[in-house]
DNA sequence: TATGAATGAGCCTTCATTCAT
DNA sequence: TATGAATGAAGGCTCATTCAT
């Protein structure tokens, strides 16, 4: 709670702060997140942008330099997004089995899905993995963030005494992660959340197995 | 033994009986389908495929009304491919055990790749999954026939003895497939195949527990 | 009669005596020349006859060098039948005002357009003014002919007695074929024939003033 | 002629309120309005209209959304020429005879043609009759408006005491229009004024016949 | 900062023509 | 003669980017 506050306070501050151009920066990126995250990169046209923005061709330009930079900052505000909204989800529990459980439950919720466009680690990973290296360290780098946030919750856990000791923390963050990606491709694929649901199951029971 | 030389004779007369024209459709099919496979289905130009072929742009259309139907095309030969060469993985074994094992060592061998430019299922489905209803549904088709090959090995294993009775062959195809797309896709990503080596080990030692 | 005889027996000579190169030339004209009328010479592809003859690419160019050789028969089969068919519709008749009052009832009745597409003289006329001397001079020759008829058929009249001598027959060639084409054009134009109704009367009117 | 002064002064102020979008837009179709009128739409192309206009490809693009609303806006403004001009000739006079010989002697002109490139009545009709609607609306719309311009003449010299009261409007507007759309296209074909002379002389004569 | 006109490379596609079979 | 695969120039159009205002 007290951290909450202290975002919500800090966050005023920067708006408030924020020059003119900071904040038209800021109007840019968030209107074309989601085109990206659904269109991908490179089928996204500046075209497009400046429809959602209602903003001039030119006015793009003087804010980034060139389709590439505003892609990176869409990217990067899709992955950020997502970590955020994990982190607030996660957040809002206690105990480390309610944290690990609203992780997972958050991630693959079929009715509400996390950002317009789908996971965008599924979908930038894949367009840039033979094409486009910053994107794709980006997506490694957010991959890792949140195994590594299922790591320390799991180990947490472990030494408050919520999980078993000889929960291997690792292969679950990799296991977890490759089952809600797999089952999130399986649900944009075939229209059907039926699939996702059953790996959702998975989840929660191995959780549940290795608490005592 | 035997059935691989008639395939070989059989294969040799599709090819003698072969048009000129069914050939060069054939050969713009190959030489394009990893193109497409690698760049993606928007990014990859029809100039691409001319490097690709030695070929004049007009000759494409002769054999394609469009770039739509030469993806098309594409699209189904790297699925096709894909599932042969499953089949074949399996086909060399006798026991159930041993056909699933060899199904998921073959998808998710980081070494030797199944196919240039990764899983399409993976690259075509997400894609296609907000644009392209025509993909999506190969993909979709792609994903049915391979689950339902893995609940018959099972079945047919449980009916034979092979594997437990209790063994839910419907889930196992939901994770197991979403473990090694998810795989995939962590190794495209980072770039390592350590995480795809546990998701196999994770998947073979269900694989064995089932056995008895 | 004695006339029309010769000339049925001429022609079966021909047809009998035609090599399959040239029935197929011939083949190849009487189904391309409809399309130049209709869709104009520029607009008119080689696929275009293609279809219309189911016959292959390279069968066209066996019987013509290029587009140009093939659009200049095509061009002289419309200009001919026009000029044919006005001599048919005239030689049914044996009085000067008949054969006269028959031709520009022939070319201008709206019920029973002569030639599918409209007028080759005003279609070809028009398209190659400024760019195709060829066929510009095809048309010249084609309007000579026509207007050299309407001359002869009022001097024969005057002759005879039928018309009146002082009636200039140049003038009234020169304003019944303006007043005809025009016509044509108003009533393709405006997709009625009232005007070219009114056209008619004008004409047939000053042909009967001018009898006696 | 204060009308005149009035009008150019007019002019300019739209000139000088003319941005420059509108501007470029305004040099576009005056530069490709001869050219259309002389090659015909479907045989123009756009690099036609770059080499007139010494203009980017892209740039035509920012001011018309495709060759088809480039090619409307041009005929358009051949359309409106024709017309504008026929006033302007008809304006300078006074007297209904007067105006009416004005008319068709600016219209078949052979030494002064009204625009480069021919009639684009007949050029623009002849051209879409079958193709079309859009444009042939168009024509037909221009039609009317000559059409009825001459009856409104023809009607007010009958109500002043110029013409003579049986004179028939109409049927004069049909006759005038078809002999003068004919005589253009006798002229443009056979590369001789000859006939256009005669026919503008039986105008001509007309017009005197039906004055008292 | 913001605008939007201008640019030109590149994309998909069409089409007349050639030529080996 | 007839076929149809192959060609490449040319067409209409898109799009990222620049720049004067």
């Amino acid at each position: 709670m007290e951290n909450d506050r202290k975002v919500i306070y800090i966050c005023c501050v920067i708006a408030s702060t924020m020059t003119k151009a900071e904040k038209t920066k800021q109007f840019i990126i968030e209107k074309s997140a989601p085109i990206f995250n659904t269109k991908g990169i490179e089928a996204t046209a500046m075209s497009d942008i400046m429809e959602a923005t209602n903003l001039s061709k030119g006015s793009l330009y003087v804010h980034f330099a060139d389709k590439e930079a505003l892609s990176h900052a869409a990217v990067d505000y899709n992955l950020n997004s997502l970590v955020n909204k994990v982190a607030a989800a996660v957040g809002i529990h206690n105990t480390a089995k309610e944290k690990l459980k609203a992780a997972y439950n958050f991630l693959s919720d079929p009715r509400n899905p996390p950002l317009p466009g789908g996971c965008p680690m599924l979908n930038f990973g894949l367009e840039a993995d033979d094409t486009n290296p910053p994107v794709l360290k980006k997506v490694a780098n957010t991959i890792k963030k949140l195994q590594q946030n299922t790591i320390a919750i799991i180990e947490k856990g472990k030494a408050t005494g919520e999980f078993k000791k000889d929960w291997d923390a690792g292969i679950f963050a990799t296991k977890a992660f490759a089952l809600v990606e797999g089952g999130i491709m399986l649900t944009r694929v075939t229209g059907k959340s039926d699939q996702l649901k059953t790996i959702l199951t998975i989840i929660n029971d191995e959780i549940e197995a290795m608490s005592r």
